[in-house]
DNA sequence: GAAAATTTTGCACACGTGTGTATTTTATCT
DNA sequence: AGATAAAATACACACGTGTGCAAAATTTTC
C-alpha cells in the first residue's frame, strides 16, 4: 500500500494541491465546503503528512537530539525519560546519540547531527573530550545547544548543572560528624567540571574541618565496577587506612561495597561509604550508604526548557546557567 | 552561517550540481580532475549532506524507532543502549518513543512513526494495549517491525522474548529446594504475554513439586515501588501465609523489599523473595533475593538484526521467532 | 583529418509540502 | 445587465538530492 499524499486527494478531488494543503492547515480562506471535502476525504483514506518534505522545505524541524556518554547508566536514561515526554507533547521526537565516552564518535556525531537537521541538542560530553570545535561548529550552524551536567567548560553555552562543590562539602561534613578522621575520595578527570569540583568541595570540606588527611585517586577510564574493587582494595591495604570512602561515579560506589563485602569488612563500622547514586536504587543498594541523590528530572526540565527558549526565538543568543542542589541521603 | 549544499557547491565551480552529486559520491563517470576539485572543495567548505533531502527523494531513511513503555527501567535503557549503538555502526539513527504504558500514547505514536518515515521499529507494548490495530498498520505501510519482550500475542510478527515459562519453572523449583511451601506470585495482567507465561511456569512448577498451594495477584495497573510494598503488606497478613514470593516486576520487587524490612522481617528466613531484577543491581539490592536476569544485550542485538534483515531485504514478509533463556542468580 | 566511439557534463524531473501571486469564480452594487 | 469588489482556487516555485537521458567534449580509429 502506497502512502497518500495531498497531491493525490487533489487529484481525486479535482482541485490543486496547494488547495489540500491550505484546507488541511485549516487555513480561513479555503471555502468552508473545500475543507470538510478535503478533511473528510483525509481521513478516510488516512492522510498523514510527510515530516520528510516538511524538513527539507525547512518550515517544520522537529528532532531534538539528545547526546550522552551511555544511556545505560540511570542517571541518564531518567533523564532522556523526561526529555522524551517533554519533547513528545510539544511535537518533537527525541534521538539519542552515545559518545560511549569517546571524542572521537563525538566528534561524529555532531556530524551527523548537522546531517540530520535536528532542531536542537542536548549534550553531555564524554570524559575524553578535551576539546570544544565540534560543539562550536554547532554554534556555527546555529542549531540550539544546551549542556548538562558534564560541560564544556571552555566554551561560553548554556549549562544546566549539579551543586557538585556544595555536595562534597556536605559529605565530607557528615562524615566528620560520624567520626571519621581518614576520608579519601576516588574521583575522575580534572579537567570535567563534575569531578574538579566535587575534589575542589572535597578539600574545601577537609579544610573546613581541620583535617590534614587528603587521599583522592583519579581515574582516568574505565569507570566500572571492576575499577572501584580495585581502587577500594588497594586503599584499603595503604597506611594509615582511610576510614571513608567517597566515591564519584555510581559503579564505583558499586565497586567500593563488593570489594568491602569481599574482605567481610562492615559499612560504616570498618568504613563509612559516600557515594553518587542512581535512582531509586540508592534506597536499596546499602542502607548503609550516605548517597548523593541528583534532581534527574530538575536538571532534564531545564535543559528542555532553556533549549526550547532557544529554538522558539532563535537568533537569541542568550546564555544561561542553571545550578541545582543535590540532595544527600543519609542511612537512619 | 548558512549551510552549503551542492549547488552552492556547482555555482562555485562552474558545473552542474548533478556532476557534483556524482562527484561526491564518487560515480566513476565523472572525470578524476572534477573530482577532485569538488571533494577538495567540499571538504574545505565542511560541505555536509541533506539527509532531509535523501528522506525525502526516498533514497534512504536512515531512522529507526524504538518504542518501549518507558526507558527509564533498567531493562529497557540496556536494551535502548545496546541497540542504538549497533544502529550507529550501520549508519542509522534511533528515536526513542515512550509509551508510558499508555494504549492511545502507543497508537499516536505509531502515527507519528509513519508521519517521520522511519526505516523500522522495534517495540515493546505497552501495558494498556490489547488491540494490535495500530501495529497493522505499520505493516499496512510495510514498515519493518519487531517485537520484543512484551509482544502483541495476536499478531503474526517477529519477535524476540525470555522463555518466562520455564525461568519460572526452575524459581519454583528453586524455592521448593529451599523448603518453602507456600509460594505465592505477584504478577500482571494475564493478557500480556510475559504475565501469562509467568503464571503458566508458576503452575507447572507447583504442579511439577506436588504442592497444592496457589497464590497469584494480578496487577492491573501501577507497577510501582508503592504497589509492591501493599501488596506485601496484605500478603503477609494472610492465613496461611506464604513463605515465599515471586515478584513479576523489578519495581514489585523492590516494594517487597522494603515492606519486608519494614516490618523487620528477614529474607530469606522469615520469607524467601524472588524476582525479576534489573542488570547490574541485582548483585548489590540484596545477596538473599534469587533474580531472574534476562539477556539484555542478546535480546537487543537479535531484534537489531532481525529488522535489519527485513529492512535490507524489502518486500520479505519472513516472521521469525527468538526465544531466549534467562539466568537465575541465586544467593550464595 | 573527418567520422565514429567514448568519455564527461548538463538538463530536466521527481520526491511532498507550503506560500506568494496570478487567475478564476462568485457575490455585491449601481 | 454590467461593472466592481470579494472570495476562492490555481499556478509556479523553492527546499536539496540523485538519476535517466540528451548534449557536448574528448579520444580513438581508419
Amino acid at each position: 500500500m502506497k502512502r497518500i499524499t495531498i497531491k493525490d486527494i487533489a487529484r481525486e478531488l479535482n482541485m490543486h494541491h496547494s488547495t489540500v494543503s491550505r484546507a488541511l492547515r485549516n487555513d480561513t480562506i479555503v471555502k468552508e465546503e473545500t475543507r470538510k471535502k478535503v478533511t473528510e476525504f483525509a481521513r478516510k483514506y488516512g492522510y498523514q503528512v510527510n515530516m520528510s518534505a516538511l524538513h527539507l522545505r525547512g518550515s517544520i524541524k522537529n528532532t531534538i537530539a539528545v547526546l550522552v556518554p551511555n544511556i545505560s547508566h540511570n542517571f541518564f536514561s531518567n533523564i532522556v525519560s523526561v526529555i522524551t515526554n517533554m519533547a513528545y507533547t510539544r511535537g518533537y521526537i527525541v534521538s539519542v546519540f552515545q559518545s560511549n565516552e569517546s571524542a572521537r564518535q563525538e566528534e561524529e556525531i555532531i556530524n551527523t547531527l548537522i546531517q540530520n537537521n535536528v532542531a536542537g541538542v542536548i549534550a553531555s560530553i564524554a570524559m575524553e573530550t578535551t576539546n570544544s570545535a565540534h560543539f562550536e561548529l554547532l554554534k556555527k550552524y546555529r542549531i540550539p545547544l544546551v549542556f548538562f551536567d558534564r560541560v564544556c567548560q571552555d566554551m561560553n553555552a548554556t549549562k544546566v548543572t549539579v551543586d557538585n562543590y556544595s555536595a562534597l562539602i556536605d559529605v565530607v561534613d557528615i562524615l566528620v560528624k560520624q567520626g571519621c578522621k581518614r576520608i579519601a575520595h576516588i574521583t575522575g578527570d580534572k579537567q570535567m567540571n563534575v569531578f574538579s569540583e566535587r575534589q575542589r568541595g572535597y578539600l574545601e570540606g577537609l579544610e573546613r574541618n581541620g583535617i590534614e588527611y587528603k587521599r583522592s585517586v583519579e581515574i582516568h577510564s574505565g569507570f566500572d565496577i571492576e575499577t572501584g574493587m580495585q581502587i577500594t582494595g588497594s586503599l584499603l591495604e595503604e597506611n594509615p587506612v582511610p576510614d571513608a570512602l567517597i566515591c564519584d561515579s555510581h559503579f564505583i560506589t558499586l565497586g567500593a561495597i563488593f570489594k568491602i563485602q569481599e574482605l567481610n569488612l562492615t559499612i560504616p563500622r570498618d568504613i563509612a561509604i559516600a557515594g553518587f547514586g542512581d535512582n531509586p536504587y540508592v534506597k536499596v543498594t546499602s542502607s548503609q550508604i550516605i548517597t548523593v541523590v541528583q534532581p534527574e528530572a530538575i536538571i532534564a526540565e531545564a535543559a528542555f526548557d532553556l533549549l526550547m527558549k532557544k529554538i522558539e526565538k532563535e537568533g537569541d543568543d542568550i546564555i544561561e546557567t542553571r545550578i541545582f542542589s543535590a540532595k544527600i541521603v543519609q542511612p537512619v
